[in-house]
DNA sequence: GTCTATATAACGATAGAC
DNA sequence: GTCTATCGTTATATAGAC
């Protein structure tokens, strides 16, 4: 009958915050208790030990960004329509959650097995119907000759990359926390504009 | 009269190492002491703890990237060329030490504090030549109109982000290591095309 | 400068009462 | 399910002989 949380869910909560600012090493398990309210010892109960709470706080991550972009890629609709949601996607997931995206490349980067299960088990693969599109779209002169992994490196690159280097950013740049949203919200336009004259699109008419 | 390295030395490049792989919680001294092949007293004796040690690495590895991205910017060179000077710097950098950018662009989020001295003592700031150029050529009808922080925003993100996000890039692409190394290889022709047509660039004749 | 031995503290994890 | 108390281990760091 309660309305609060289950004590599972507020130490899941808890594990996604502690384990996102601190990375899996930094984490303590005693921080995560004490941001969830809790007693440690319920987080072994419910999880049995750091690493298995850790990796279910690192899929659900990868959730949040890999097969909604996949997803997109695989859509039958126009290069250009399908650019625009990608940048939209991240910007606004990332608005969220900003320590998202460095936190699942980093541990990523430091245990390739922890992705490697995941991978298998939800079939991650780069849409072939993606991959079509562009060298369709080559072929018809409508864009100029760039390989499809390529540009999709690029657009990710673009979208992802300052949220990562968040604090380098703001470094060099000189920006407080405002300026740097700002900077963000600025590449909602700029980023689609600059990969579209990057591979000179040409619309359909 | 020793032809081999110094203790202290040995013992700064087994920390680099062991510091970029697992990061400053994920390092361990004892490794360290192993990788350099020397008693773990002897960390302390020459760098008195671990904050100490590390901090000396990261210095070393931010003096690697920024320092000389600022100059290559500060340079009188056309902007075209300064692109393509970027591009091939980070390769190369990168190419030789690519866990370093990772490692700084982390642990910078981890601790800003670690980073406002560094700029401090070494005047880091974004050259206004740069800034300048950008904004004669946008006037000139040159480029397109985009301002100086987000293309160099872009060409960073461009150089940087598959680096950072290797294992993530391998996993998704499919990519072995020799895959992944000819990737990066094929970016140093893609980057500077795509930007300069993402800029809409035109020649001074 | 370099070693062995050890102090000290922190962490993950468990036992057991309720 | 939830708590207190505590175990066992491992980490950084230091003391002191050589």
């Amino acid at each position: 009958m309660s309305v609060e949380k289950e004590t599972e869910e507020k130490i899941f909560e808890a594990a996604r915050t502690v384990f996102q600012k601190s990375g899996f090493e930094g984490a303590r398990m005693q921080e995560i208790a004490d941001t969830a309210n809790i007693n440690k010892s319920m987080l072994h109960y419910y999880y049995r030990n750091k690493d298995n709470l850790f990796f279910e706080v690192f899929k659900a991550g990868v959730k949040k960004i890999v097969p909604q972009l996949l997803a997109i890629l695989d859509k039958d609709i126009d290069l250009k329509t399908k650019i625009g949601e990608i940048v939209e996607f991240y910007y606004l997931t990332f608005k969220e959650d900003p320590q998202l995206p460095a936190f699942i490349i980093y541990e990523m980067n430091q245990n390739t097995t922890r992705f490697k299960s995941f991978v298998k088990d939800h079939g991650i693969v780069l849409p072939q119907s993606y991959i079509d599109q562009v060298n369709t779209a080559i072929q018809a002169k409508l864009i100029k000759n760039i390989p499809p992994k390529q540009l999709l490196m690029n657009i990710v690159s673009l979208c992802l990359m300052p949220i990562v280097a968040k604090n380098m950013v703001q470094m060099l740049f000189q920006f407080d926390d405002d300026n740097f949203q700002n900077f963000l919200n600025e590449r909602r336009q700029i980023i689609p504009e600059f990969i579209l004259a990057g591979i000179e699109y040409k619309e359909v008419k």
